[in-house]
DNA sequence: CGTTTGCTTGAATTCTGTCAAAGCAGGTGG
DNA sequence: CCACCTGCTTTGACAGAATTCAAGCAAACG
């Protein structure tokens, strides 16, 4: 179960992980099995662990006071999950993160990363590239979900994301793009079809 | 002109700076004023540098293809302004950065950031908290553009950056928002006057 | 002053959301 | 093999929201 985490590390540097290095993370990282619909967290609780994703696909999302669910961000292998600002700052965090499919996953608490950003300079680039990573990813689909239409921003996201259009639900990705299911169905109509 | 920045990064450290400290910040940071109206960075070329707000107001904005402006993000005093994309990658930025009062700012190059990032302990606890912060402050303003209606953004917009809503037009507001400027006119008579 | 810049407002139009109904797999258990 | 359930998509009718375009007004500025 380390072994994908192990070659998505080694993709961040030019010498390959030590033994030592595989068995600190070993010691660092939970393994985690989430069946279909199982939640790997609950509005309300403190986030204390990240996790990246080995297998499974999930999503992250808030219900707001009508009861509507809001998907905030997907995630497939070799992706993070997390709430990062209720995982970061001890808050409670407002969103649920649910298996979509049967999923394992690696578990690492704040201390973890923590240690790990010390001792192993694989995590430390990786966490660096990320952060600057998902800064432009973020700043991207704040972009196009302030200028885009709404077919434009199914298109972008098509296009972009392609392993996560056919991994989700029509009405997951309507949500994540905060376009309304019904309206996605139309969007796609007119467009392809006519 | 360096004095703000030097308290800017004081915040975010014990041990104030040195003055060996603040002798290789003035080498690795070049004061630039900007007139109202003048740019920054105009889009098509490359962000050589990145920017800290001594005094004065920027806008960073795209155009789209029917010439209408995307207001993209906002700064006055004590942040920082620039295209991270173009900066980190060398590639050419989609976005114009215009001051919007007299501006005084202080550029640093890419190989500036590595250099302080190395030498200077205040730089990097600065550059690790800002990106947490930044990612959390995109990761709200993401949530409210999917899911909040016109009015909630703007009501959240104003309780958040006051400052802002003092210092920009109503129409840089409304774009900043992804709202038409005529209809957050609209929004705000109906839901404060009424 | 005249010009510019920004804000408001009305009317027509277009876009999106809501609700309800129907159809279409795939999976399950009898 | 069939009946049934469940999850997902499509569609229509309607209501509501946001955009566009144009006009008018006010304050700020040179």
């Amino acid at each position: 179960m380390y072994n994908a985490f192990f070659e998505y590390l080694n993709r961040f540097i030019t010498a390959p992980l030590s033994d030592r290095d595989k068995a600190l993370i070993q010691d660092t990282f939970t393994p985690h099995r989430l069946r279909k619909k199982q939640f790997m967290l609950q509005a309300g609780e403190h986030a204390r662990y990240f996790a990246f994703i080995v297998k499974g696909a999930m999503r992250m999302f808030s219900v707001d006071d009508q009861g509507n669910e809001h998907i905030v961000r997907l995630g497939i292998e070799n992706w993070w999950m997390g709430d990062r600002e209720s995982f970061v700052l001890a808050t409670a965090s407002p969103y649920h993160i649910e298996a979509i499919e049967h999923s394992q996953l690696l578990y690492v608490s704040k201390e973890g990363t923590e240690r790990l950003a010390k001792e192993l300079p694989a995590f430390s680039a990786m966490k660096e590239q990320l952060d600057e990573r998902s800064q432009m990813a973020s700043n991207r689909r704040l972009t196009s979900a302030i200028s885009a239409t709404a077919f434009q921003r199914y298109a972008d996201f098509i296009s972009c994301y392609p392993e996560l259009a056919e991994r989700f639900p029509q009405h997951s990705i309507a949500s994540y793009l905060g376009i309304n299911k019904d309206t996605l169905s139309r969007i796609k109509r007119q467009h392809f079809s006519k």
